[in-house]
DNA sequence: AATCGTATAATTGTATACAAGAATACAAAG
DNA sequence: CTTTGTATTCTTGTATACAATTATACGATT
């Protein structure tokens, strides 16, 4: 059973070009490659990635859907990013929705979701224990993944993932000290427990505390 | 001056024929006319409309970004769409947003968009001397708007946007009794109000009061 | 020298052509 | 009659070609 995809997208064979391409481009933007007001010139993209204009307009409507480029028209698509104010806002934003994200998952887990978190949890101990601070830094991610599946709420689900990815490369940087491990499994015990106990308030109070400390790390 | 566009961008000239594309295909996936699970092919969209596959292909990789549309390798796009559940789930992560856009908006707002807010609050007791139903929808939806722009928050303004636009198709088949106009006018003269005096507890209470009624109207 | 206008080049928007994979139809074997 | 394999058709994925708009270069005029 595959618990986790290691999902880079930017690696991803069997896919359109440009869904590799839009991830890519996310990065390159996310990471500052791209910077802000930069002109994306679909000639020179089909230059830099060696293929035709169809699947970089593509990618690049999927870009103005996101947020992260603005097409003027008949002039082009321009990079809009992500301003330091703009992550402390989505920060805001995903903090209220995690909280809710438990309460939901709490009311409407299934049995075969409770199992998957429960694995997920094992292997964020087991991580722990082999000291895998990148391993860890993906089943973190997943663990929060279960939660949003458990809400069944498509909306959250979508909104919380687009989150995460866009503010997984800030986590790159992240304070790693040497507690970082442990303190963020217990972290994660608590919530784990309280829904497992299905304890609304305790979930909810475990959760805001994870992501208001996952603010100061700078990372999940 | 103009303050509102009616942005019905299912007639918008002069914009990449992708755009106004995107608009009828959402209009018509949330009003019923796509129904969920059926195959949207390009061909055919080619016909209805009358435009080559280009521009179709890009207004379904929005909708994809949207959610409404799914797309499998090789086999096509499907209508995805809007259960009544996925409209419950985006009213209540809607509620949460808009009292907090409140309270963003109180600690933000600028004194031209205060005027604006006025200016729009006044255009909306205008149309309730005048028993205008339809042009009072606009301009409540425009009146919101004006408060997301001064969270000064794009995450939440492009979300929120967003839910607007899922949602006011919904709206349309709105019940209207006779003290609709006046009871949404009074609503929206405690947010103003709220919102003038910088208070914040009361702004959020105004417009939890008003989200809630708005659910029971099953409109703005 | 600065500004305006025109011609040219470059870029986007749209349509079409070609290639690769998937669905369908149908025949042959069990 | 069902099933399986294959050929054909259809659809999508990608590249290219053409049209329309915008940007640039350069000379003429003041």
């Amino acid at each position: 059973m595959v618990l986790f995809k290691f999902n880079d997208d930017t690696e991803i064979s069997n896919a359109p070009i440009s869904t590799s391409l839009l991830a890519k481009l996310q990065r390159d933007i996310l990471t500052g490659k791209l910077k802000p007001g930069q002109k994306l010139t679909e000639q020179e993209l089909c230059k830099e990635y060696d293929v035709s204009r169809t699947p970089i307009r593509e990618a690049l409507r999927q870009l103005e859907a996101d947020g992260l480029v603005e097409n003027i028209l008949n002039r082009g698509s321009f990079v809009i990013g992500m301003s330091e104010q703009d992550y402390e806002d989505m920060f805001e934003m995903r903090k209220a929705y995690e909280i809710q994200a438990v309460e939901w998952a709490i009311e409407r887990i299934t049995e075969e979701e409770m199992d998957r978190l429960e694995e997920t949890f094992e292997f964020m101990e087991f991580y722990t224990m082999r000291n895998d601070i990148d391993k860890m830094l993906v089943i973190n991610s997943g663990f929060h993944q279960v939660i949003y599946e458990a809400s069944h709420n498509r909306m959250l689900q979508k909104l919380l993932s687009s989150y995460q990815n866009f503010l997984k490369y800030k986590g790159a940087e992240a304070v790693r000290d040497e507690n970082y491990l442990t303190t963020v499994l217990a972290e994660h015990r608590e919530i784990f427990r309280a829904i497992k106990e299905k304890d609304v308030k305790a979930g909810k109070l475990a959760m805001e505390i994870h992501i208001n400390r996952a603010k100061e790390r700078r990372c999940g």
